[in-house]
DNA sequence: TAGTATACGTACAATGCTGTCCGCTTTGAT
DNA sequence: ATCAAAGCGGACAGCATTGTACGTATACTA
């Protein structure tokens, strides 16, 4: 697998990369039906710059996506020996969501992006399964959850996040969010 | 305020009409993206009929968004006097929301709908408010909790369901993300 | 059962977005 | 300094979708 080998780009190229991947991100992060010539406009670019760096809309997001996933994976890494792991992880995730809550929508919604989707989903599986393991010694969560629980509770603090505008105001219903999913309802939870 | 009184419908436009919805129904509930006349198509009726009955995409999904909430409302009210109502209420939402996932998601995307989704909202809280008001009585839940944390809630239920296809995957996720609402994650629930 | 108002379907004009073509410009190696 | 390779932008062809125009059919009324 010698295939992912890239010539390094000139200067102008990456100059006009980057200027793509910066204007879309800021675009997605507020709307999620983001024309193409629009991210092309933005980042001060012809149309043919913007598909020659990327075929299609797909790629852009694939190449934003992952890069945030990286973030969460290195972060696990660094608290690999921390019995509260779990939880650091869960908060910084639901920070995440809180940032590129849209473009998790574009990922999802774009049926030819389904297996960049499943990669991403299967690397936070590792994570989350992972650090769930190191952190069961500490007794900390309930003894019958599994990564895939833990990636649906995140799916839930997106959840929490559709239809809100302000950082702000996503923030809070982040917070509030992961309280709800960590502690429940309950006045006098069961833990069952 | 005498203006909402309609002349009735001729026969074959009563008939054109449930058409028509009922094709937006099926539709509405496999996807988002739906073209006005594939339903039009799916109905058995032609583009003039489709938009002289809904102007346009939004008349439809507010007419079905509608009914939906006012079962929500109809089942509060059977309840009234019942100290588990919230729960009711919460489970009967949750099992909604298994049906009608992508219709939400089309009623928050679409602009023209906003006052559409803030007349729902809002009238859910109503009913959340009302109900959980009258279960407070039995100490069931945490005493912070107010409407709007429970629109949350079911918000955050609507996230679990993204990007599930078959009805029992849902209904499975549902529970699963209920159950987390209510109980938490945790071994021993910090009640804060 | 005849007439009129109402509803119907087909065909099409208008719009917005995607992705490609092509002649010009910049880069960097000799 | 020169020149080929690589990159660039604007213009545009193609396509999907929306919403309208218009002649025809159907349902209620007398």
């Amino acid at each position: 697998m010698a295939s992912t080998a890239q010539p390094p780009l000139r200067k102008d190229a990456a100059r006009s990369r980057a200027a793509i991947l910066t204007a879309a991100r800021e675009l997605f992060s507020s709307g999620r039906d983001v024309p193409m010539y629009e991210i092309g406009r933005r980042a001060g670019v012809g149309q043919a710059t913007l598909y020659r760096h990327f075929p299609d809309r797909a790629a852009i997001v694939a190449a934003i996506s992952r890069e945030h996933v990286e973030r969460i994976e290195a972060l696990a890494a660094e608290h690999a020996d921390d019995g509260l792991a779990i939880l650091i992880v869960l908060d910084a995730a639901a920070d995440m969501l809180v940032r590129i809550h849209e473009l998790v929508g574009i990922l999802r919604e774009d049926a030819t992006l389904a297996p960049v989707l499943n990669e991403l989903r299967q690397r936070m599986l590792v994570v989350l399964d992972a650090t769930l393991d190191r952190s069961r010694a500490s007794d900390l969560l309930r003894d019958d959850l599994r990564a895939d629980d833990l990636l649906l509770v995140l799916n839930m603090i997106n959840g929490a996040l559709t239809g809100i505008a302000t950082t702000a105001e996503r923030t809070t219903a982040a917070t509030r969010a992961l309280d709800f999913a960590l502690n429940g309802l309950r006045r006098y939870p069961t833990t069952r």
